[in-house]
DNA sequence: CGGCATCCAAATAGATACTG
DNA sequence: CAGTATCTATTTGGATGCCG
């Protein structure tokens, strides 16, 4: 249903509010899409502020990606860069208050990957075919 | 703090934790991340079965990589083919009861996407140096 | 330690044309 | 309408080496 046209005001309604979530999600996606930059700013979360922390935590990533990927984060406000001068300078990266806006998105999209990962475990017993990376 | 190296249980704990997190979203981004697969779930929630339709309400996915996103969503369990034998031979596409349990990541990511357009909007006006697609 | 430069491989996606 | 095929362009990212 709802697909008919005889009732058109419905549909545009609809088609609306589709539109509204589709760019809301596109522009979610442009920021913080890829693989990395979600990961980058929970990892920084919980305590890792240099770069080499973060590279230790965050398996698979690669110190061109990382440093490109933390450039990104800073430009587009989640982050800030501090150098500390010093005998060792020392660099440390900070969350910006802006960043924990997305604890909300980060936790919705924990319990889905936790769950996710459950179905597929549960499915290997039987037999589905599905597709998780190792 | 919590970077010095007196209390290494504490450290420890929110590295487990931090493992976890990361496990779980690296998860989630490896089945539904990528440019399209949320936003043809999102126009296949508000009524857009065909795949014309689909290409109508996504901008910007050609063919080729509706038809791929499509093959993908059906493995993974999100939706399924029905082909309807008829004078007329009619394929729609379904979403099926595992793809409602995104429905809160979507909700998550839809109110943070329009509150960082929002943003950016207001940076504007000013002039700071940010980055969305026009 | 915190990167940048370079080179190269692979994934991703756009354009176009064609089909049953 | 619902795709497939092909070819190419762009993006992405891994590997390695070097630098202050």
């Amino acid at each position: 249903m709802a697909k008919e046209k005889g009732q058109p005001e419905i549909n545009k309604a609809f088609t609306e509010e589709c539109n509204k979530v589709l760019t809301a999600v596109s522009d979610a996606l442009y920021v913080i899409g890829g693989k990395w930059k979600l990961m980058i700013i929970i990892a920084m979360a919980r305590g890792n502020n240099r770069f080499t922390e973060l590279q230790r935590q965050i398996t698979g990533i690669s110190a061109r990606v990382l440093s490109s990927e933390l450039k990104e984060l800073e430009i587009n406000g989640f982050i800030e860069k501090k150098v500390t001068v010093g005998y060792p300078v020392t660099i440390e990266y900070q969350l910006l208050p802006y960043s924990h806006m997305l604890e909300e998105l980060v936790g919705a999209m924990t319990k889905w990957g936790i769950q996710h990962r459950e179905k597929i475990k549960s499915e290997r017993a039987s037999g589905g075919a599905t597709s998780v990376r190792v």
